[in-house]
DNA sequence: CAACAAACCGTACGATCGTTCGTACATATT
DNA sequence: AATATGTACGAACGATCGTACGGTTTGTTG
């Protein structure tokens, strides 16, 4: 069972485009994404890229799950090697926060630049990055409650808690967009409180 | 000196223009308007609009100042009865959510609509939509000092204070907007233990 | 009344968009 | 050896975009 290597070629070069398509659709969103943009960043024709997504929407959903992988490489597998609780959870934001300050994308946090573009447009797309904002999310409330088991912190509510650190942090996605200055220790000095 | 019929008649175009503009906008993004869809949903031309705004651009700043207004009619004035401090504080964010969740505009919060697309973008409608994001965050750090002052709560930091409630508040118009349920709770829960 | 200005329209322009079709070539399958 | 599949290309399509020009109408100003 040899390895078809015309889907190795293919998917090697799905993989380069929409790795491409999601610098792009960070700084542009994925309604800036255009073929032919794209096809003369990277040395193809405009068909060539358009066959190996039958559709524009095809390639938007695949920017999204690449999006996907590389935020989870960036942020939370490194995260993954801290004991579970407040230590993974100190791990997970400081590696968020570093995500944002020197970005992974060029455009900053991809959902943050993204959600809102889809959030009232109904559709796959809509679907795909609402699964992954409530997946980060969850991830988030689950570690507060390891930590609230293990009595690090009490909590009442973890997916309440949740919520308001991953507002903090998107909130300072947008403020270091917008070139404030000092933003990471704002959010630190929020989330120390939080934590302590 | 009486007034320049003509200018008024183009006073109100323009003005009905944006204000239709502001709420295509709060769905598609500011970079969503197209001078022909505008132009059919109000039945008429679209060189009339175009000459009516020289240029898409000067469109999308008339844009982004019509949305001003409407909110400060709809969150910033209403609230401004209310006595300076924590009460007044208080109507300002029940204001906000009522903003978001019987949405002033179809697509929920302009800003958080309009924001992320262009805090990448450098340019004059970036600059208006920051000049007007810090302009909201200016007005709730003040009553958050006015209510220090007063003695009514303890806050080190106002600054600090009026991020950590911009950012729950986006977060909930997000969280509204991707049909999360008890929203509107859950951000008066987190809010509350701030002001309590 | 003459000159001007603004609102508005119809038309047309060059550019770009997503998609489709036919083709060439490499690889797998039978 | 014959057939099928997948990558990649060039060319062309209809649609839509922002912008520009000329002309008509209405109101203002000299």
């Amino acid at each position: 069972m040899t390895p078809d290597q015309r889907l190795v070629r293919g998917a090697r070069s799905r993989k380069a485009i929409t790795r491409h398509a999601v610098d792009v659709a960070s700084v542009t969103g994925l309604n800036g994404l255009s073929l032919g943009k794209l096809a003369d960043d990277l040395g193809l024709s405009k068909s060539g890229v358009a066959a190996l997504f039958r559709t524009k929407e095809q390639l938007q959903l695949a920017t999204v799950e690449t999006a996907r992988e590389a935020f989870l490489d960036a942020v939370v597998r490194p995260a993954s090697d801290a004991p579970p609780g407040v230590t993974r959870l100190r791990v997970l934001i400081e590696r968020w926060i570093s995500y944002a300050e020197q970005p992974l994308f060029p455009g900053g946090c991809f959902w943050a630049a993204n959600l809102p573009e889809f959030d009232s447009r109904p559709g796959p797309i809509r679907d795909a990055l609402r699964r992954q904002h409530q997946a980060w999310l969850a991830l988030l409330a689950d570690e507060v409650r390891h930590a609230t088991d293990a009595g690090e912190i009490t909590d009442p509510d973890p997916d309440l808690a949740a919520f308001r650190i991953g507002a903090v942090l998107t909130a300072a996605n947008i403020a270091m967009r917008l070139d404030e200055p000092d933003v990471a220790n704002k959010v630190r000095r929020l989330l120390e409180d939080f934590l302590g």
